[in-house]
DNA sequence: CGATAATGACTGCCTAAGCAGTAAGTGCCG
DNA sequence: CGGCACTTACTGCTTAGGCAGTCATTATCG
């Protein structure tokens, strides 16, 4: 059973962390695209190097699950990246489906040196913020991410049971 | 002088607040979309429709302005809501330039179905909160939109502070 | 082993968002 | 009053994202 945080007769849009969180969202996206447009690059193409760099998604599946992002648009913006020589596909032996994507050094290069420019940015917007809300701001969204993730899933496969 | 949250050496995006934010976004438009399909609905035109319902916006520009939509593609969601006959363009006098968006009794009682849904689902990803964290999370989004909107645009954040 | 399902990357198509420009209306200032 | 800048809503065009389907490869299971 719920908690009733929201309730139907006093629910308006503004206090609903839904808005909240797109707002938020549109905000930095606001705060950040031009950062990169200025540098050549659109926000997606600085995802992909930016989740490259740390080694956390390597193949085109794993960008799609973390980042949500359209496989078929994922493909073609690789595509742009790859023909600028900033990343390569290489086809592992190991499971031929899998396209592992590897930074080359001017890859490396563009990427690194976007990072300051984003760091900058999140420590300006942050700047009100103690460091206690920054970490306690972390742990909500995470915990926010964790809880909707399982519930999206399950009604996918109900979805599918159900059909 | 911002005080130094991220730093360059051990800046990861996966501990990003940008990331979780656009996260979070993502996820709970997964979550959301869903219901206001199965009941006829794209996202957008709920949230024009839940926009007027709370009376916070009127006209095309305030819902842009607020909801950071955009104004072309606003006119067109519009359309589409008036053809239904959920909503009317009402010319005001005063000034003439401004179309008053004015939900009717159909829209009204469509929007007013659509809200009991949304609550649910965000009562069921906030049920592991406690009414606190939740409260401190709409605080903390409310601080970071804050400053978000004062880097982004301090001309507009005047105006709208004013108005 | 062989047939079938499932996975991963990619392609074509379509819709909708983003951008720039237009037109009507308003405020400002001489 | 008259000219100019500005606001607001809207329109055409471009592009990017979402969807469905294809092909190659791998896993599953009789």
């Amino acid at each position: 059973m719920s908690k009733q945080h929201y309730q139907v007769p006093t629910y308006k849009a503004q206090s609903s962390v839904g808005y909240l969180v797109k707002r938020a969202h549109s905000l930095m996206m606001d705060t950040m695209e031009p950062l990169f447009v200025q540098h050549g690059f659109s926000f997606v193409q600085y995802v992909i190097l930016s989740w490259l760099r740390d080694g956390i998604a390597v193949n085109p599946k794993d960008i799609c699950a973390q980042y949500r992002h359209d496989s078929g648009a994922l493909t073609r913006v690789i595509d742009q990246l790859a023909e600028r020589g900033l990343l390569k596909r290489v086809r592992r032996d190991r499971d031929r489906r899998k396209v592992e994507l590897q930074l080359t050094p001017a890859g490396r290069v563009a990427i690194e040196s976007l990072i300051p420019l984003v760091v900058t940015k999140l420590n300006l917007a942050l700047s009100d913020f103690s460091e206690t809300e920054v970490q306690e701001l972390l742990r909500l969204l995470i915990k926010l991410n964790t809880s909707l993730q399982a519930g999206v899933e399950p009604a996918v496969v109900a979805a599918e049971v159900g059909g």
